[in-house]
DNA sequence: GAAATCGTCAACCGATTGGTTAAATATTCC
DNA sequence: GGAATATTTAACCAATCGGTTGACGATTTC
């Protein structure tokens, strides 16, 4: 039995999926248009797509042709929860979040 | 090539490396006695000790023929910060940490 | 020094993962 | 209706994962 934590915490394990959920912070995207700057299959793209989902990260919703992907992230939730668990360190550290950006949304 | 966030988030998608990480929150353990409580060999739990440890949530040092694992939850904060990026949830959510503690170490 | 204890290693197994290519399914545009 | 576009599915592949058992090395105890 695999639990909703787990499927998350696999989910970003990937470093591909989380570059995916980083261009979702911006906006809603077609999946031809997140995968776009990969080196990658569109089918690949399309499983990654379907791991987040099933993960509860993003949300797909067909309208017409295209299927838009939306970023959820309520389903960091219990994860980050969990983590907060083992934490002597800052909950908000600020400065970690501001490298994270320049360095996520920089390249 | 494989990250440290890569492993971290790895590591972390396993119920009983989480369970095992639980555990340590208590206190310092030799491996026959993490193993104790798992319905699975001794083996397999020196493995995800390994994995652990390859993650860096883990430290193990050995004296005399017991290997002593200790939490390093430092870690994790790499993850966590990644995870803050996404979140309108709260940063600090001491219920949801409360709930936690009781489900994790109630059982 | 022999026996017990602690832990890892090696070989194996079936299931899952992350990728590919090719074909199929909607949908829209002309 | 036929062509183009958007996306998924199917079949396949090599690599990794999570577990097993059995042998082994190191350490302690008697």
């Amino acid at each position: 039995m695999s639990t909703r934590i787990d499927s998350t915490f696999a989910a970003l394990s990937d470093p591909t999926r989380r570059a995916i959920l980083t261009m979702l912070l911006e906006d809603d995207m077609a999946v031809t248009d997140v995968a776009e700057p990969f080196d990658m299959s569109l089918a690949a793209i399309s499983k990654h797509l379907t791991v987040l989902s099933r993960a509860g990260l993003i949300s797909q919703e067909k309208r017409g042709r295209v299927k838009w992907c939306k970023l959820e992230p309520d389903a960091m939730r219990d994860a980050s929860v969990w983590m907060q668990g083992f934490g002597q360190f800052e909950p908000v550290d600020l400065d970690g979040l501001e490298r994270f950006l320049e360095k996520e949304l920089g390249d």
